[in-house]
DNA sequence: CACGCTTATCGTTAATTTACGATCATACTG
DNA sequence: CAGTATGATCGTAAATTAACGATAAGCGTG
């Protein structure tokens, strides 16, 4: 509702250059990944299970049970808001 | 230097309500100012003097003293980096 | 059903953030 | 120079975040 707080929601989310570097690879690779970012970065498996979990709960990528893995994928339309509600300060 | 630290600092700093909230007036009223803020905001001086201090290490805004007091104003520039660095994900 | 793989969650610790009041520094005003 | 206004900084307490290892939960495979 209030903007502000929405953008900050946002932002907050890609407050952490891990986070960036998450979202940054779902956009690339385009189709989901899993196990994948934990081999990227160099961080503990629970610690990039919080991340994911930050970046979902900002809506910026969602998360579908593929089999015995789960499929991130980034939300561009939450992304494009981000764009605008920058833009539009 | 690195694109995603980059990115993560800006939107750190706007990953608060009330530091959104003072971009944005900043922005609205060009002219920068000072005290005024502490007046919109339901904060204490120095908390608000800690989330200036937050904005201004990110680079995005500016603070010059003028007389007594110091007058704050945006950097558009640094705005629109932020907005480049988003829209290149 | 037992095992292995994948990912989430728990428990914990260390570090950082947020917020406040109090104090300090600076610059005008009388 | 004394007083006032403005805003930064200090000290502190409470809350949140970041990171890890350990454990749990769900799904296939044999």
């Amino acid at each position: 509702m209030n903007k502000d707080h929405n953008l900050a929601v946002l932002c907050k989310a890609l407050g952490h250059p891990a986070r960036v570097a998450i979202l940054r690879h779902l956009l690339q690779v385009d189709r989901c990944i899993c196990g994948d970012i934990v081999n990227i970065l160099p961080l503990a498996q629970s610690t990039v299970s919080q991340h994911l979990k930050q970046l979902k709960e900002a809506g910026l990528i969602r998360g579908e049970i593929e089999g015995p893995c789960i499929c991130y994928c980034a939300d561009k339309n939450r992304l494009a808001e981000l764009k605008n509600l920058i833009t539009a300060l």
